[in-house]
RNA sequence: GGUGGGUUGGCCGAGAGGCGAGGCAACGGACUGCAAAUCCGUGUACACGGGUUCAAAUCCCGUACCCACCUCCA
């Protein structure tokens, strides 16, 4: 079996054959750091989470790269309304970000560069593409210097766009552009509306880089010329991937091989950026989830599906997932994190991975091979060989339950109150115990009642009952 | 106007010419004092209208509705 990947480049599914063998460049592209990150944003670092694991464990030596912008309109815009200077907004910002990636078990690139540490890089780029005509200083002396689109002939080619088929901005006053497509590689400082902090020296005077010319710069800087596989959301398709693969082309790179392109989350059918929000934040909703549920939720759509957030639907997911967690409790396996080998895994499962990454059907798998573990549970037979596959398997997803990243807390803290909490269970369980012997089923049934009021579940097994914290935030 | 994607059972969500992914919910059975958990069983779904085919949810044509991108965007 290979690895199959869709490309949108090509729009099909093709084999991944590395520029290297044996090893993988990836750039995928992050986030502006102007907002708290929902759960829409978080999608995109999680399933190019996943492809990183699953290239690893194909054995794969995977040089992750995942940029930061942290100088844009929006970030200039939003730190004038809050008073504060941009790069004090942008850094607190980037914090946020690193707090959600890493409650969901994002692991961190081999770097994370940040546009604004990369700004000679992004000269250069611009003065090469200036030499061999492809860009151009704005005849209107602001300072500004565009990629000449005419001057490309395959500009367009990413997502199969003519150019006199596009429409023009709507902002897209003459400016001193040639063709209003063209776009902006550096951007003039305004002196009058921009804080000189935001400004670098330039061939063209101060001014500040745009935005696609740093993911051009980044990528050459940390992958090389040519690479493997680029990442990002849809809507970066046009016009942001488009014009680096244009850019960099144009420069003489060849460029990425791959483009993978993941899917949107929306809310009430519309993009989550557009709507509200506030309530999807991710701080907000690890209020009431798991990092580990939440992850799952994300994990079990395929990363080319939409998907159409709701509360309801990530009750469910968490119910499938604490299934899979109570048959790894009762097989008392507990592994540890990252050691995944392909041979742990279920044949089925590498299939579904090697498929485009097909984590829903992978997690169908796991969930065969969890009732298959139960089976072997219910017949009294040792099902620890199956709990270290679901392990593995969970182990590919980022969900493995021992996995240090869910840690959070106070350990020592939380383990010395399970204690208190089981001493204080044990003595109810004791009392419940007596009244069933006595056939007293209504006082039995009042303690089960009482502790699950407060939050603890009984359930009788025959080794004894054992309790259980029930779902923190029930279905309402 | 151009480009791309979608519409699947009560719900979520896969699949992509023949054999009903998986989960949640529901119902029946086993187990249980009753539950819970678990196991076993139960579903003839693919927007609509045509067509191709021995066979279509899957291919073709048309229609409807939805979404994204073409402006900053995961």
């Amino acid at each position: 079996m290979t690895l199959r990947l869709h490309d949108t480049a090509s729009r099909e599914v093709r084999d991944f054959v590395p520029l290297q063998e044996g090893k993988v460049g990836l750039y995928v592209c992050g986030l502006t750091v102007q907002s708290e990150p929902h759960v829409g944003h978080v999608r995109s670092g999680v399933n190019f989470d996943v492809l990183q694991r699953w290239l690893r464990v194909r054995g794969y030596d995977v040089t992750f790269i995942r940029n930061t912008t942290d100088i844009d309109d929006k970030i200039l815009a939003k730190a004038e309304e809050q008073g504060r200077p941009w790069y004090n907004l942008a850094y607190e910002m980037h914090r946020e970000l690193d707090r959600a990636y890493a409650a969901l078990n994002v692991a961190p690139p081999t770097y994370e560069p940040a546009a604004t540490g990369h700004v000679p890089e992004m000269v250069e780029l611009i003065e090469a593409l200036v030499e061999r005509g492809h860009a151009y200083p704005a005849e209107d002396g602001s300072g500004d210097v565009y990629f000449d689109v005419r001057s490309w002939p395959t500009y367009g080619e990413l997502t199969r766009q003519r150019i006199d088929d596009m429409e023009a901005a709507e902002d897209a006053d003459p400016r001193g552009k040639r063709d209003p497509r063209d776009f902006a590689l550096w951007k003039g400082w305004k002196v009058d509306r921009e804080p000189a902090t935001a400004s670098w020296p330039s061939p063209w005077g101060r001014g500040r880089p745009g935005w696609h010319i740093e993911c051009s710069a980044m990528a050459g800087k940390y992958l090389g010329t040519a690479f493997d596989i680029h990442g990002g959301g849809m809507d970066l398709r046009f016009p942001h991937h488009e014009n680096e693969q244009a850019q960099s082309r144009a420069a003489g790179h060849p460029f990425a091989a791959y483009w993978m392109h993941n899917a949107w989350i929306t809310t009430a059918g519309e993009k989550m950026s557009k709507s509200l929000g506030n309530s999807l934040t991710i701080p907000a909703v690890l209020e009431r989830y798991r990092g580990i549920e939440l992850r799952y939720y994300l994990v079990a759509a395929h990363y080319r599906s939409h998907v159409e957030f709701s509360f309801d639907a990530l009750d469910e997911a968490v119910t499938g997932f604490r299934r899979v967690e109570a048959f790894l409790e009762r097989a008392g396996v507990a592994g540890e994190a990252g050691s995944v080998v392909l041979a742990d895994l279920p044949e089925a499962f590498v299939a579904a991975m090697d498929d485009d990454l097909g984590t829903p059907a992978a997690v169908a798998v796991l969930h065969d091979t969890v009732r298959d573990g139960n089976r072997l549970l219910a017949d009294g037979a040792d099902a620890a060989p199956v709990a270290a596959r679901v392990l593995a398997m969970l182990d590919v997803l980022g969900l493995h339950p021992a996995d240090p990243a869910w840690g959070g807390g106070d350990e020592a803290a939380t383990t010395r109150l399970t204690e208190a909490v089981d001493v204080l269970v044990a003595g109810l369980l004791e009392e419940r115990a007596a009244a069933r012997a006595a056939k007293d089923f209504a006082t039995a049934d009042g303690l089960r009642d009482r502790l699950k009021a407060a939050g603890i579940e009984i359930e009788d097994t025959p080794s004894g009952p054992r309790w259980s914290l029930a779902q923190a935030h029930g279905k309402d």
